[in-house]
Formats: C-alpha cells, structure tokens, sequence
DNA sequence: GTCTATATTTAGATAGAC
DNA sequence: GTCTATCTAAATATAGAC
C-alpha cells in the first residue's frame, strides 16, 4: 500500500488538497479552512508546513504553470518530429490533461491575469516559444505554402483557442448546449482528431 | 453637460466602479473599499444604496452576461441574414466589445463556473442556442456539404474558441509573444477578417 | 443623501498543551 | 508533529450625526 492515503506525508496531503481547492476556486476565493477540511488534517499544520496561505499558493501555482508549459515545451523542441505531429502530439496530450484536471486553464488564466508579473520571471517562458523548434518549422510551412504570411501569434491565438476554450467555457457550453458531463468528454476526445485537421484547414486557407 | 461627472446619479456611479473594480478582479477578490474609491465615493453609501456586496454584484453579473449573451441571441435569430453573414457579424461585433472591455470573457466564465446555477436558470439560456435560426441554418448548411455531420456543439466551441480565447489568454499570450497592446489590438483586428475565412475552412474539412 | 465612527463577522496566523 | 483554543487583522455592514 506505498501509494495509499496513509502512506502520503502530511505534506503531501496538505498540498494535494490546496491544488484541488485552489483550482477549484482561485486564491482569493478559497479559505485555509476548506483546505484543512479537504486534507482532513488542522488548520494549524498548513502554517506549520508553509508559513502562509500565500506561500502556498505560490509553490501550487508554480508548479501547475510548470505542467501546463513544460509538456508543450518538450514537444515544441523536439527535433525529430515533424510540424505537422508536433500540433497532433500537442492537441492529444492537452486533450487528455483537461480531462483529467478540468480546471487548469481556468486557474492559469486567471492567476496569470490578477497577477501578470509574478511566475512569468520565474519560468522566463518569454521567447520560449519564439525560439523553438516549432517556430522554425512554422516558418518553413509559411514560406512552403507561399501567399500572405500569418503572424504566428495568430496561429497559436487560434490554436490555443480550439483547444482549450472548451474546458473554459465548459459550465457555459454544458447550458447552452444541453450537454451532460459524459457527452462532453465524449466530444472533446472526438476533438484530438478534428482539431488538427482544422488546423491544417486553416493554414491552407490563406 | 449631460454625460458629466457630475451629473450621473450616485447610484449610477457605484454601479459603474463596481462593474470595472468586480471585472477586474472578481467577487472574492473585490473589496467594498475599492469600489467606493474607485466611484470617488463613501463606503457606507454602497450599504445605503444595495444593502450588501453580494446584491450589488449580482446585479452587474446580470447586467454583463444579458449584454454578452443578448448581443449573440440577437443576431443568432435575425431571419434577414444568411448563415456566413451571421458568423461575420458575431465575430465583428465581439472582437469590438472585447476590445472596449477585455475582462468580460474571462469575468463569466469565471463567475459561472463558481456558481453555475446562479444565473442560468434567471437567463434561461438553455435552449436559447439550440431553438435559434442560427441553429437551423447550420444544419442546412451541414446538409448541404454532405459527408460525416459536425454536432452543432463542436462548431460553436470552435466558434467561440476562436473569438473569445485571445481575450482570456492575453497576458500570456502578451509574454510568450513579446507583444505590446498596441500589436494586440491591430491582431484582434485582423481576426475579424481571418476568423471568418477560417471558420468557412473548418466547415469544408469535414 | 452623505459622512464619521463603530460594531460585527470572517479568515489568516500563532501559542501552548499533548 | 498534531491538536485546541485564541489572537489579530481585515473587510463587511450599520448606527447615528449632519
């Protein structure tokens, strides 16, 4: 039983339930006492572990900023792989991380909003993207196909867009568009497929 | 002077810090004493005039998602106009109001995953979409490019994703990017010519 | 209607026993 | 390390003077 509730340190379980409630609800929203509550420990040991709420949040945050960039930027500068399976690749694993943690984008958008300064120096994820593998490849798919250039700012806006604003919009979506929770994950695994099949639209389109 | 300073009504004006200070920043994270000083205002007159923080936030959700969700509904069943022109008009006018109010797709999507039942049943939004002309013409259209059918859901994700998610994203599209506001504002624009394009490309793909 | 001062409630943090 | 009880600070709400 090494993975059993038992085993995990206090540590763990403090930081296990503030990802869930902080995902859940935001840093302002949630209160150290769901926390506690979700760990099924005191109050006390979360200050015991880590000094602060704030100081808690930040290492929940850092590292959720560092799954959600670090999986696209092992695939965008992996050189052996093709444009074409790097958007699969991506649109597949993002696929089924949503999935599973349905609130990560949600919370990413949303903490990297209030406070825009904050994680961006420590992952300096500023020309990451610009200077990857993927840019490069982007450019020579440009250049192939000729026509007016598309900023690929606009390509990742769009990109992005198809594959993550669903679960953003998931509560939306689920009124509007009558949607039970099995018919939804339903639909967005169909998404791995006709996602980069748009994308390749796209391009084409001029 | 009729639009002055002066002459809007006290209550007009705390309606007006509320709606920049709760879109900025969310309810939890709102504080009264930043609405009152964002209106150049008292804090007890918010008491005074809506009794508590809660109503007054209520009031500027309801305000929001009916100027969000009317604009579409509005379009969405106007007989006159054909399915492309409906998607032209849609992405125009949501890339102008985001433009003039940022926060606003990330302010609902936010709030309504918070608490979805909230609004919901007072808007009742949930088969606004599907009963709408838009809705029929989208089938028509599906009929008429023959071939495996898009559930009307997967469009409009993809619709909205396209639109929308730039705005949600914008601070770290900003970084990832190394883009200003200015180069910001004049890609949103260019979308409202290539979204089309793009979304008649999708439809094509099958 | 508007303000100052104050009451009340809530939530983060800590002291001290075990 | 863990808990109970408590302190403190912050934020919402209200009483009462003008």
């Amino acid at each position: 039983m090494s993975d059993s509730e038992k085993d995990r340190s206090t540590e763990e379980k403090i930081k296990d339930a503030a990802r869930v409630v902080f995902h859940k609800k935001g840093f302002a929203a949630t209160r150290t006492r769901d926390i506690a509550e979700e760990a099924g420990l005191n109050l006390a040991l979360l200050n015991y572990y880590f000094r602060s709420k704030e100081k808690l949040f930040d290492i929940i945050m850092l590292e959720t900023m560092m799954g959600f960039m670090g999986a696209m930027m092992f695939v965008f500068n992996d050189e052996g792989s093709s444009f074409e399976e790097k958007v699969e690749k991506t649109v597949s694993s993002y696929i089924d991380l949503f999935i599973k943690e349905p609130q990560i984008p949600l919370f990413i958008m949303n903490e990297l909003q209030r406070n825009p300064e904050g994680l961006a120096g420590k992952l300096n994820i500023k020309s990451v993207l610009l200077n990857s593998v993927f840019a490069r490849q982007y450019q020579e798919v440009m250049n192939r196909r000729g026509g007016e250039p598309l900023h690929i700012m606009q390509f990742v806006m769009s990109l992005m867009g198809l594959l993550v604003f669903p679960f953003m919009g998931r509560p939306m979506l689920k009124i509007i568009g009558d949607l039970n929770d099995e018919k939804f994950v339903t639909m967005m695994k169909e998404r791995k497929k006709l996602v980069p099949v748009w994308i390749e639209a796209i391009l084409s389109a001029g």
